[in-house]
DNA sequence: GCACAACTTTGAATCGTTTCATTGTTACGA
DNA sequence: TCGTAACAATGAAACGATTCAAAGTTGTGC
């Protein structure tokens, strides 16, 4: 089969006017029964797909909306992914998904080749500092909607997770066990997430009279980096043992876990409690099971879509930002030490 | 901004003819330094950017191949996406991205929507027994190649990892390095992959004068399915303990080696040589570096994709079926007992 | 000064769909 | 029987890029 059928074709076979299919594809109720069934046993004997790229191009734009991630293996980024498709398939829209793997060359492709398939929006959780980027895309009027990223209201809306919320969570959480001497793992407080969940970590100590937050720093945010600081921790003895323990994420927390449960120098939770950030498929399949932070991923890539077709829908843009609270889950990991 | 500037805007802000403009786009050979300066400017100026629906309609055909995977955030599909990704790019092409998970209807509908799209072809990892749906686009002549699935090569390409070379490859690397008796653990094996893997390691273990293979069935293939097992193990005593294990996949070995490391009645590698397959992330973080089988995902979407261009730029399709063999990556979990 | 080749530029035709003003058909009440 | 309203069907025009035959321009050698 050489080229596929068109509605022309389709036409020429039930004996009537291209306009005719066009309605039955349509507008269905704008066409008689006869007619119909005529039309639609054409379309199937001819196995006519109707063509996009006409359609689009008639339309003036699309059906379909970007969507540009950091990581598509970033469980975080794969739920939104997912939680985006099925509120956009409700509008009727399908995802055009693209993984920039945090480079903005990728990143910039992918903008380019989604402007030029005329994307009715985008979705995009931004490499870095990308002002000037993003600043042309809203010149061109392309309605954008930034994800895991506060915007500017006035120039964008967003959708995004409030770190410092989730950090006060998790060490209320820990003081409400009854620890008072905590300890927060992370990397450096360049990364915005980490000094956000420590700012909310801090705030809730501070509340607390005679907690106190002990800051450690690890070597990047993988469970070896964890394991580092678990080796340290041992090093230094029962006597300077935190009661409780907030990494910055899950791997962190499954790191630290690792040192402290491979040694049994100290138990987890009767020892010190520990609670990380994330809630990984992992957390739940440690040797501890690890409370953690939730993060509303679905609730962000359905809100999203929400926002972006406000914006298409509306005629002068009013940007929105939304921003949802995470979630404590407990496990097995912070049990109070007298039920542990 | 209304509506972005078409090719004939550009025209005659350039004042230039509508194909020169194309030109310039398409053969910048074809056109003077002077003319291309001036026909650029207006691009600038104007901010035109292709209308790729367009461009579609009049070449027939996108410059985009589908890719439908049963699950992106399981790490196997997401490297073979990124492979794809860039050999796509090499030709020119962009890949549009859709995650079944799993679920006929989600596979049916992104079927359909790459087939409106007009993509150039498909790489489908397909959602159970699809003989029906493949034969249809097989007739409507969209060229496909499936993904970690054999095909009939009269009818598709295909690539896939031998897995029961993995299986061979697992054993025969427990039994080199002086294991005799050794479990196999895996998940029931109507998964063919389980099943491949298995049969493998029957083949080693039987090339192996004096070696056994018992195997253990696991309740599912997750890292509590893999503790479950490794708690049995240890009831069962150290005189009935495997001198190595291995693994249907990584999770299943955590698991395993989370209940020995934990209660420390048996030591790895020491007692017992564990090694699992797939190679995930977590592999090496683990408290004691799992060895592994690692697929060859690069290779297989890079594949993927020239198989694919190979049957849209030949005439008369031939189909070719490409096999991998997977990679044994050997870390601690596995040492020599000498070496421990 | 002219013929001819080589290089540029032109613009109408085309792709397949949707839209919509127009025309055709039917049914019904007067 | 006629007028009219409601409903169906028609088909040309439009969307924006590419193609390509044709026309226009320049340069070269004799």
């Amino acid at each position: 089969m050489n080229r596929s059928a068109s509605i022309k074709d389709v036409a020429t076979h039930a004996s009537v006017a291209v306009g005719t299919v066009s309605n039955v594809l349509n507008y269905p109720d704008r066409v008689s029964q006869r007619t119909k069934e005529r039309v639609l046993k054409a379309i199937d004997e001819l196995g006519f797909i109707r063509n996009d790229a006409a359609r689009q191009l008639r339309a003036g734009h699309s059906r379909t909306v970007g969507l540009i991630v950091l990581d598509v293996g970033n469980p975080f980024f794969t739920s939104v992914v997912r939680a985006a498709e099925d509120a956009a398939a409700l509008h009727g829209s399908a995802v055009l998904l693209g993984d920039s793997g945090h480079d903005a060359g990728r990143e910039a492709n992918y903008i380019d080749l989604f402007q030029e398939q005329r994307v009715q929006g985008l979705l995009i959780s931004p490499v870095g500092d990308v002002t000037e980027r993003l600043d042309l895309l809203r010149e061109r009027g392309v309605p954008t909607v930034l994800v895991d990223r506060l915007a500017d209201e006035s120039k964008f809306s967003s959708v995004a997770v409030d770190d410092d919320a989730g950090g006060y969570l998790a060490a209320r959480h820990l003081l409400d066990t009854g620890r008072r001497r905590l300890a927060f793992v992370g990397g450096a407080t360049s990364i915005r997430q980490v000094a956000d969940r420590l700012q909310g970590a801090e705030r809730a100590v501070k509340e607390e009279p005679g907690a106190t937050l002990e800051v450690l720093t690890s070597e990047g945010m993988t469970v070896l980096a964890g394991r580092s600081v678990g080796n340290m921790l041992i090093e230094r003895g029962r006597d300077a043992l935190p009661e409780g323990i907030f990494c910055a994420n899950d791997l962190l927390a499954l790191g630290v876990m690792q040192s402290l449960t491979m040694t049994h120098t100290f138990r987890i939770p009767e020892d010190v409690a520990l609670i990380g950030y994330d809630d990984i498929d992992f957390a739940v399949s440690a040797v501890v099971p690890l409370s953690s932070i939730r993060q509303p991923t679905e609730a962000l890539g359905r809100t999203a879509i929400e926002l972006l077709t406000e914006e298409v829908e509306s005629q002068n843009p009013i940007h929105r930002s939304v921003v949802f609270t995470p979630e404590l889950v407990v496990r097995q990991s912070t049990a109070s030490p007298a039920a542990g």
